[in-house]
DNA sequence: CAGGATCCAGTAGGATACTG
DNA sequence: CAGTATCCTACTGGATCCTG
């Protein structure tokens, strides 16, 4: 997933973040949002349920589904990522003609490579939460 | 790095980023910021330059050699980042009175334990870029 | 149910000028 | 050099109302 190394070594990539001309460092300002992470944790996330270990594959999840397990989403803020999500090919939006309608969102191939870097910085948020507010105390405290 | 699969065996964290009231959803909002990927993606790259392929350790790098690495970024926005960094202990910031003075920044354990990741995002960005550019072309042109 | 549309407050963030 | 301080705009994003 992290291909660091092999990038270097074989196919440079012809994008370099670092400048503010390129493309991929507007895709990497997309990407650092929030909701994108919950979005695309949740999203793959489904099948890694309590008491089922193995990540198998991601289930498709429902607009509501979504807007539930991301606490505190607007659905404004919802829809929007999933738009955006969805025009860079990272989900796919499947409508189902019943009623009331129903829609689901799923990783396509492309979100499912993304989907282990997303996860790897929420567990990060937390599992060092406490040594992050820890250091915000030594840090506050120092400034007295 | 990644140890999702390890976090939910062991000591399950007592944080949930998917909770809107949860510290490590701010948190998590924290790290998802374009500038901060690139800072700590910037701090761990120092060894890794062209013509180095070990990733040795980090050098520390000086405020203006950091303005000038991620083009385009003000130094509001630098300065902004780097004392959200230092505050929350991935960065340390070092001043030697020089004249005129010298302040070096270098990844914290903590912050080199989150490197990783956020180089994963960024290389992700750079990597998949094409890919992306092409789904939005269809997505676009589906919409005609 | 799954949004679209609109309004509006808050803030992110650039530009500029100044300092130890 | 490495910031701090201030001004000001543009966009983010929540709240609210409406629809197929």
């Amino acid at each position: 997933m992290a291909a660091t190394t092999q990038d270097r070594a074989g196919a440079k990539a012809e994008f370099d973040a670092f400048l503010a001309a390129c493309p991929s460092r507007q895709l990497l300002g997309r990407l650092s949002d929030k909701w994108v992470a919950l979005v695309l944790a949740a999203l793959g996330d489904t099948l890694r349920q309590p008491g089922c270990d193995e990540p198998a594959d991601a289930r498709p999840m429902r607009y509501s589904e979504l807007s539930r397990r991301l606490v505190g989403v607007s659905q404004k803020m919802l829809t929007q990522t999933l738009r955006a999500l969805e025009r860079d090919g990272l989900i796919t939006r499947t409508v189902t003609p019943t009623v009331p309608v129903t829609v689901t969102y799923e990783l396509t191939d492309l979100g499912r490579s993304l989907h282990g870097v997303m996860i790897g910085l929420k567990d990060w948020a937390e599992v060092h939460m406490g040594e992050v507010l820890a250091n915000r105390d030594r840090y506050d405290a120092a400034a007295s």
